[in-house]
DNA sequence: ACGTTACTTTACGTAAACGTCAAGGTAAAG
DNA sequence: CTTTACCTTGACGTTTACGTAAAGTAACGT
């Protein structure tokens, strides 16, 4: 009985407004219990709302966010639709090994340029004066 | 003499339109030579389109891709300075981590998913009558 | 009864990232 | 010289994802 909250928690929690959750139920991201007329939110869509804030940290829409809320909610009967179904989720998956490949490249090339800074800041640090020619190569 | 592009050529290699690449240059993203009035790109030009577009695809706002070159491009002399782009430099490590790690739980999900349904799939192909109550471990 | 608090709907506003004309320049080809 | 292809600069339109009032309601404390 513990594990329900309302909209203004909900937000609080999540680091969003009150406006951006009714704005995703607007969508049909989240469809809350309705107590009267207020929000009542349980655990199910807190579960929702941390895929919907995961898609957004990848850069998602929330029509994609969406789609794929509906991926994991799915429960493909028939044959046809489950290939469809598995299809699918192959497409996500090559999409989202293609953004790590994105960010591993993205990192390695962080990786070198905080390197080649902590060096020069090591350099400037053992030697205030002078820059010397040294055999600190550069690429 | 042979790496240059005219704005067409390189829209069409990048899959975006015209409007796009100028749109970025308007931005401050991308500054291609200027023959009269015509632009003319060269390879630096489309290694900042790459950038542009794995940013993109990561899900970052121009203002932030935008900034993510200047990290590539600065040159920083004083120590202060270093200092601080070290900094810049390791936050935007920090928020590419956390997006290898949403990645990862997504790409695990997707996983269960996908063998989830193959093995429906199998079952539904060996025995189109029967459902029989197998020793498959749903969980 | 009254005010406060927490919520509700409705609706107009806005920033980002382009799309989509409109109107024209220019260089080579016919 | 005109057509054609390719480019140019505006400038307004559109979608997404909310922000920001405005005005109303429902329970709760005093």
């Amino acid at each position: 009985m513990t594990e329900q909250w309302g909209i203004a928690e909900l937000a609080a929690e999540f680091g969003v407004t009150t406006r951006t959750i009714r704005f995703y139920e607007d969508k049909g991201l989240i469809s809350p219990e309705r107590r009267g007329q207020r929000r009542v939110y349980h655990p199910r869509d807190k579960v929702r709302l941390q895929l919907i804030m995961r898609g957004k940290r990848l850069g998602f829409s929330l029509d994609e966010i969406q789609a794929m809320i509906d991926l994991y909610d799915a429960d493909p009967s028939e044959v046809s639709q489950l290939q469809l179904f598995l299809d699918k989720l192959r497409q996500r998956k090559a999409q989202l090994l293609g953004q790590r490949d994105d960010i591993e490249m993205a990192l390695d090339e962080i990786d070198r340029r905080e390197k080649q800074c902590e060096n020069l800041l090591n350099d400037k640090q053992s030697e205030p004066r002078q820059p010397k020619a040294g055999q600190q190569a550069s690429g």
